[in-house]
DNA sequence: TAGACCCAATCC
DNA sequence: GATTGGGTCTAC
């Protein structure tokens, strides 16, 4: 007989051990297995097998022992026939869920694809290899729910539509069961690239040789390669791997996210052929499925991904390397919070290969350890054709003078500048990082605002479907004619958003064609490529879009680029505001005059002597992180000290505030030197599904003098009754 | 006094 | 995470 220690697929602190059970038949089962248990009361959860061991004793015996009863595993309920992962994986695994705080099984499940995932889900999902597209049968709004209204209209204007982007599963269901619309298959188009399309490397410059060199000659683990936008980083990540693939080993190319860097998957399938497996978030289940196991069968030595791609499972790996390593989707916003760039650092060493981080503007971290010497640092400080800079100008909005009578979000010069490209032909890119046309919403009679009774942020009014939405939690609700709580129907409107921006334009500028570029369009991920297509093609004259338009994308024609309000993300609560605004104005200067003609650059400002605002405008990335690693410094922030965040959340708002404040008590007790507890803090989106959040902030020096203290903390405090805590270490907000 | 509702404990 | 069972509240 065996005894078989295994995990329950519940991600939950108090549940972050193993459940031991019998099995007396003489299948196969090993650890990594996953068998399908009985577990308290509940028939069939999903376990993961940890470990395996012999008995003689019976199952009487083993119970008098222990104090516990002993169930039994049935043949029938061994799912696999081969271990889940190799033993690579399992330490890194292993290391993710010490370093993040995070349940083991939770760091299982968020690196295996759904169809392998150890939850009892994973068997129910389909392995089909269709797609299913939604239609429109009846565009007809009478009795329906604002959600319902809300992906009616969504569905109406692109229909049809793939299902997957519809949103709501459950809200679907309801406008299929009314006959608004139909479901449809369409077999999936693959991603495919025809052997003609293939392409030979390019002759690369002094530069590009000198940094390939500096990479490979390097001893350490780690290299930072900063190279400025346009100094040609691609050939060499291209050079590179086609070294690592003639040595007989494989490659893993992290991106921030595929669908808006379309241009690097296409370098290495071009280069690579066949040999590239591409992991991406729109992959069906049943084709992720298909391409992990490919990777793992070896028929793909190059794997380019985003973020959970670290995980991919290659085998012999000579190098990771992680582009625009600065980019903050590299980290899981949901446990076990796990950040692609630590993550590949610690698959560095496992495997025992390099780790190449690539950024014009690297974080603040990765700067500092390279200046430290705990990274090589190798750099391409020159664009590959000596192009200049564009030109760049500040607009100092708190002078009222800089604005005509004919605008009050777009300033007299920037108005003039936008005039004189549509005469000559040539185009702009404005950016605003905001979607929506108000985003806010306020009675000026009774002071009443709007906000979103899910998670108490502000909801912002969409004039594309007359709508008012969250940007966090994605409620809706119609846009009320007056207000619930006083009834007055003068509503004031404040902020703005893209689509404000482009009514503007429109007003101003009535013969130009203005398009528009956020996620609320990105949603249907076909639009993204066609407007940036025909942007590109001369459709347009203006294209007004979030941060989404400031990455990767190869604008010739675009002579000037402006932001259109600098100051958004600086008044964000988080210590990374000033790296965010930098990366933003640089990023959007930088888009300016790509070809022949010099561009321009107009950034719009309330704080015009803020340094992120001067050194992004002047793409100063040297003087932005001398400055900001003061600031760092004196407020105690990364890269000087770490960071946790503990979110506390309970449906009793007081047992939220009390547990927080105990925890940090408790903490503080110890008396570690070098500790800061902030909070606990109301969070700016302080509700979650009708739970109370507070959060602290743990601020230390050495991860090692609170690890064993916190870990006990946690444990204790995880089993208090109607408590919830999260853990994220290395937070980007607070 | 039955049923609704809440909460904490337990899971091998 | 799901279920259970005991305690308390509540409407009749």
């Amino acid at each position: 007989m065996k005894i078989i220690d295994v995990l329950t697929e519940y991600g939950k602190r108090s549940l972050d051990r193993t459940f031991s059970y019998v099995y007396r038949g003489d299948k196969r089962i090993e650890p990594r297995f996953r068998v399908r248990i009985s577990f308290g009361a509940q028939e069939a959860v999903m376990g993961f097998v940890l470990a395996v061991r012999d008995t003689k004793k019976t199952i009487k015996e083993l119970e008098e022992e222990n104090g516990y009863a002993f169930k039994e595993i049935h043949d029938y309920d061994i799912i696999d026939e081969e271990p889940l992962v190799d033993d690579q994986m399992m330490e890194l695994a292993n290391k993710v869920s010490q370093y993040y705080l995070a349940p083991f099984i939770g760091v299982l499940q968020a690196m295996l694809p759904l169809s392998l995932s150890p939850k009892t889900s994973a068997l129910r999902g389909p392995k089909i290899a269709y797609e299913q597209w939604v239609e429109l049968v009846k565009n007809d709004e009478n009795d329906l729910t604002d959600k319902q209204i809300e992906m009616l209209r969504l569905i109406a204007s692109n229909t049809p539509i793939l299902k997957k982007e519809c949103g709501s599963i459950a809200i679907l269901k309801k406008l299929l069961e009314k006959g608004r619309v139909k479901i449809i298959l369409k077999e999936k188009e693959r991603f495919h690239i025809r052997p003609e399309e293939r392409e030979e490397p390019h002759e690369m410059s002094l530069e590009q040789r000198k940094a390939f060199d500096d990479i490979r000659n390097s001893d350490k683990g780690v290299v930072l390669l900063e190279g400025v936008t346009g100094s040609g980083k691609t050939e060499v990540y291209l050079r590179l791997s086609e070294k690592v693939l003639e040595e007989g080993k494989s490659v893993l190319m992290l991106v921030p996210e595929i669908n808006l860097t379309p241009a690097m998957v296409e370098y290495f399938s071009r280069r690579f052929g066949p040999k590239v497996a591409i992991l991406h978030s729109e992959l069906t289940p049943a084709e992720r499925y298909d391409e992990y196991r490919r990777i793992a069968r070896g028929d793909a030595s190059i794997v380019v991904g985003a973020r959970s791609a670290v995980f991919a499972p290659l085998k012999n790996i000579g190098l990771i390397i992680l582009d625009e390593e600065h980019v903050e989707s590299y980290k899981q916003d949901n446990s076990p919070y796990y950040h692609a760039r630590e993550v590949a650092i610690m698959r560095g060493e496992i495997e025992g290969c390099k780790v190449l981080l690539g950024s014009a503007t690297p974080t603040l971290e990765s700067k500092a350890r390279a200046d430290k010497g705990v990274y090589e640092y190798a750099s391409m400080p020159h664009r590959i054709n000596e192009k200049a800079l564009p030109h760049t100008e500040i607009i100092d909005l708190r002078d009222r003078k800089v604005f005509s009578k004919n605008s009050e979000k777009l300033s007299a010069p920037l108005i003039a500048k936008i005039k004189e490209k549509l005469d000559k032909g040539e185009q702009a890119l404005l950016l605003i990082n905001r979607r929506g046309y108000w985003t806010g919403i306020e009675c000026p009679k009774c002071g009443h605002i709007f906000t979103c009774p899910n998670c108490g942020g502000n909801l912002t009014f969409h004039q594309e479907d007359s709508m008012l939405k969250c940007h966090h939690c994605g409620f809706v609700e119609k846009y009320p004619e007056h207000c619930p709580s006083c009834g007055n129907t003068r509503l004031r409107r404040v902020g703005y958003g893209t689509e404000r921006v482009v009514k503007e334009l429109q007003d101003l500028f009535p013969e130009a064609r203005v398009a528009r570029m956020d996620s609320d369009i990105g949603k249907v991920s076909k639009n993204v490529e066609k407007i940036l297509h025909e942007f590109k093609d001369g459709k347009y004259d203006i294209l007004v879009g979030t941060q989404m338009i400031a990455k990767g994308h190869d604008f010739p024609n675009v002579t000037l680029s402006a932001v259109v309000l600098a100051d958004i993300g600086l008044s964000l609560p988080t210590y990374r505001a000033s790296e965010r605004t930098f990366q933003l104005i640089a990023q959007a200067v930088g888009r300016s005059g790509r070809s022949k003609r010099v561009g321009e650059a107009m950034i719009q400002t309330y704080n015009p002597d803020h340094y992120a605002i001067k050194n992004g405008a002047s793409q100063d990335y040297g003087a932005f992180y001398l400055r900001e690693m003061q600031q760092r410094r004196i407020t105690e922030y990364p890269p000087y000290w770490n960071c946790i965040l503990l979110e506390f959340s309970s449906s009793k708002e007081e047992k939220a505030v009390e547990s927080s404040m105990d925890f940090k008590k408790e903490i503080l007790g110890l008396g570690i030197e070098n500790l800061n507890v902030l909070g606990p803090i109301t969070p700016f989106y302080s509700m979650n599904n009708g739970k109370h959040k507070r959060v602290l902030l743990l601020k230390f020096k050495k991860r090692e003098s609170i690890d064993s203290y916190l870990r006990q903390l946690l444990q204790r405090f995880s089993s208090l009754a109607g408590v919830d805590i999260s853990v994220n270490v290395d937070p980007l907000d607070y």
